[in-house]
DNA sequence: AAATACCTCAACCGCAGGCCG
DNA sequence: CCGGCCTGCGGTTGAGGTATT
């Protein structure tokens, strides 16, 4: 209790700014929690690492947001939700908290997107209600459906209820997954096929391939250039 | 010019997961 | 295995700025 009002909240100061690039220009990142006993600092190692890495870094781009990376995050958003991270890991310069504010105050917006008011349905609690409803889709897109959680009952529903083709698919993904990480393009091949053939249904990918190093899966790779490209928003919300 | 409404985004909060002793 | 600590994530809040009345 105590120990929690010796922090300051609030806005950052010029000063408060100095000392805490000073102190990770000669220790660097991490062991947040040390910062004001070595600093003097009136934050807590939260609040002095979230000013870090939303503002102080040198990685942080502090422009607008361009029409591509609009779109990237539209796109992004429509995979896999609200996971705000993995798509500012793909966005350089970006953070999840700009990727969020963005989001919440212009693309929803640009999309029309209304937030719903009502908990998000739970998959896997209610079976008549784990197909998605259409509407949600237009609302939240697709990828909502991936948001809220992606536990196995998650997976299993959205097995259950992908077409035998795009089972396969994730199946033989999930099989890889562990192995190469670049199959992606296997996916977009496999997506590419399905699509020919079964117009109207919505495939699956499992992100833990897209997003699992990021070494290897550079948003602005041609791989994930191309996946991107063969998941465009009116597949994943049919009538958005 | 003042009051009010609206918008933006930095920062906070609570929770979950990983790590380590 | 357990508990404590640290880090990271996503949702939410609210201060400050801008537009409107």
């Amino acid at each position: 209790m105590e120990a929690e009002n010796q922090y300051k909240k609030g806005l950052w100061t010029e000063e408060e700014d100095k000392v805490l690039q000073e102190y990770i220009k000669v220790h660097g990142r991490g062991q947040w929690n040390r910062i004001p006993k070595a600093t003097g600092l009136k934050r807590c190692g939260k609040s002095c690492r979230l000013r870090w890495l939303n503002y102080l870094s040198p990685n942080v781009k502090r422009d607008g947001f361009s029409e591509e990376e609009d779109d990237l995050i539209i796109r992004l958003h429509n995979l896999i939700g609200n996971r705000w991270s993995l798509i500012a890991g793909r966005i350089p310069g970006r953070t999840d908290n700009q990727v969020k504010n963005h989001w919440n105050t212009h693309l929803c917006k640009k999309l029309g997107i209304i937030k719903r008011q009502e908990p998000a349905r739970k998959l896997g609690d209610d079976n008549t209600s784990k197909i998605p409803h259409h509407e949600d889709q237009q609302q939240q897109g697709a990828g909502a459906i991936l948001s809220t959680n992606n536990s196995n009952s998650d997976l299993n529903f959205l097995m259950n209820n992908a077409t035998n083709s795009s089972a396969e698919a994730m199946e033989a993904v999930l099989e890889n997954k562990t192995k190469e990480p670049a199959l992606i393009s296997d996916a977009v091949d496999h997506h590419h096929h399905h699509q020919a053939s079964n117009e109207g249904t919505v495939d699956f990918v499992d992100e833990s391939l897209l997003f699992s190093n990021d070494d290897y899966m550079l948003i602005n790779s041609p791989c994930i250039v191309d996946f991107l490209d063969a998941f465009p928003v009116d597949l994943m919300c049919p009538r958005l």
